[in-house]
RNA sequence: GGGCCGUUAGCUCAGCUGGUAGAGCAGGGGACUCUUAAUCCCAAGGUCGUAGGUUCGAUCCCUACACGGCCCA
């Protein structure tokens, strides 16, 4: 077959769907007197001699051909009796309910748009070996109906957190995803180099300082939608590379953020799904606002019997209640490491439910706030569900001075041993100078809430082409 | 990083106590005018993840490694 005499076109033709829609409610036996024209991959075929039965599917539903002797063209039923498994074919005629019941296009013109050279997977059993499905992902969305579904959902949370934001006068903006500095959280960067400019650049690992330098600047409501990468371990939630939402809003605080993040999500939910209602682990949980709100220090307390953030920072203290459970502390270089871990150990994965963890101690929260009650704590808050971190936001720090002291102390951090402590970014402190308006940050990891919705148990399932060895 | 499990035809899977492999689907050829996991006939398809070891003989037992999955850290 030369792929030279093939159509480079296929025009007029309808969704699958929408000529079912039209005709559900023919009878059995009958004709609709309507001729339609469609097109897609051919999924199913049952060969009668001079009668021929496919299942015709495209992007929008299945359908069954009916091609014969008695109605095609020599030329095309031979070319339809020569069909294989996988073929792209464009097909016309009128749409029918077979004898028994099956909705059906009866075809009157058939032909091959472009042929499927290599055997399909097994189109019963759909293709089972994981690794199969990540590799080639094109092979899994033509035979796995839920996989296509899983992304469509993705697009359409996607869609309605910009609409979201749109409608509240926030404006997208594109920052460096090279970066002469990364932060903006707390993890290790990758690193590439730049030839002309003779120097090393980083791949952002959060967005955050860019985002804030536009606050400075009057932008007053900004947020991106990008790729961070993380040059850490894969897990069922974590990639390398990752998409993150970061929204900041001039002249509103952390509580202002929790709800808009709540309402948020929730509406993703009802633009993707219909329903707030998602089945997370085998529960039924309802994103629908408001979200419980837990004080960070309580919520360990409650789980380990130990409140890290009441009285003094005793660091041997913690790390001998994690060890007391069996838990490897070797690798947590400070205090604050060590409540992040009794956070992740003991709270992060029991909380099913929609939950707001607030008031964050300062050495965890380099860039937040702190409080005015007690500047041991900041205006932090993290949302989970389903027993995953899915967003993280607070009023931002805004005194440079104050900001300064913060990467200093990181940079201590860093010097103990800690390879994600922030660097010291003067550059930004320069920006804080000029002075920014007091503003609530909000990161959201899209994925994480893609899985939420879609189910899913891994990030793999979310992601087209996760990092595979 | 640790533990457990897996890797056999393009796909889904069998393969006993060690004797160099089978099925269904797909792909090739043929029959069949209402089938829908269509059916029937014929032929073809394999470095049993990789490398060692034990053995007369290894898909099978042992070791290491690779890749993947699940659980733990």
């Amino acid at each position: 077959m030369s792929y030279e005499a093939l159509p480079h076109r296929f025009a007029g033709r309808t969704p699958i769907a929408a000529a079912r829609d039209a005709h559900e409610t023919l009878e059995a036996g009958a004709g609709s007197g309507t001729t339609y024209r469609l097109a897609g991959r051919v999924l199913g075929r049952r060969g009668q001699g001079k009668a021929v039965f496919c299942d015709l599917e495209d992007r929008t539903a299945r359908i069954q051909l009916l091609g014969s002797a008695d109605e095609l063209a020599d030329e095309a039923f031979a070319a339809l009796k020569g069909v294989s498994l996988g073929d792209i074919v464009g097909v016309e005629g009128e749409l029918i309910r077979s004898r028994r019941g099956e909705l059906t296009l009866r075809l009157t013109g058939y032909q091959l748009l472009t042929p499927c050279r290599l055997p399909l997977p097994d189109t019963f059993h759909g293709l089972k070996d994981v690794e199969a499905r990540y590799r080639q992902r094109h092979l899994d969305l033509m035979v796995t109906p839920e996989s296509r579904e899983r992304f469509a959902v993705r697009s359409r949370i996607i869609s309605s957190l910009r609409r979201f934001l749109d409608d509240r006068s926030f404006l997208e903006v594109e920052t460096p995803v090279l970066q002469p500095l990364y932060g903006g959280a707390a993890a290790r960067p990758f690193v590439t180099h730049h030839n002309a400019l003779g120097r090393d650049l980083y791949l952002r690992i959060a967005v955050e300082l860019y985002l804030k330098r536009l606050i400075v600047g009057g932008m007053e409501r900004v947020y991106e939608i990008g790729k961070n990468f993380r040059n850490e371990g894969v897990s069922f939630k974590h990639n390398p590379e990752f998409t993150m939402l970061e929204t900041y809003e001039a002249y509103a605080d952390y509580h202002d953020v929790m709800a808009m993040t709540e309402q948020m999500v929730a509406q993703a939910a009802l633009d993707a799904l219909g329903t707030t209602v998602v089945v997370v682990r085998g529960e039924s949980v309802d994103l629908a606002p408001p979200w419980r709100r837990l004080s960070l220090g309580e919520a360990i307390g409650a789980a380990c019997g130990v409140n890290p953030l009441e009285g003094a920072r005793d660091e041997a203290g913690l790390r001998a209640v994690l060890a007391a459970d069996g838990v490897d502390t070797s690798r947590d270089r400070t205090w604050a490491a060590l409540v992040d871990h009794m956070l992740s150990h003991y709270v992060e994965p029991h909380l099913n439910e929609p939950t707001f963890l607030v008031d964050y101690p300062v050495e965890l929260s380099p860039l937040s706030r702190a409080m005015p009650a007690d500047p041991t704590l900041t205006e932090r808050f993290e949302a989970f569900c389903g027993g995953m971190e899915i967003a993280n936001g607070y009023s931002e720090l805004n005194d440079p001075d104050e900001q300064h002291a913060r990467f200093e102390e990181q940079a201590a951090f860093g010097r103990a041993g800690d390879d994600e402590a922030h660097p010291i970014d003067e550059d930004y402190v320069h920006a804080l100078g000029y002075g920014m308006p007091p503003t609530g940050g909000l990161g959201v990891g899209i994925d994480r809430v893609a899985m939420l919705l879609t189910g899913a148990s891994s990030i793999r399932e979310v992601v087209l082409f996760p990092a595979m060895r």
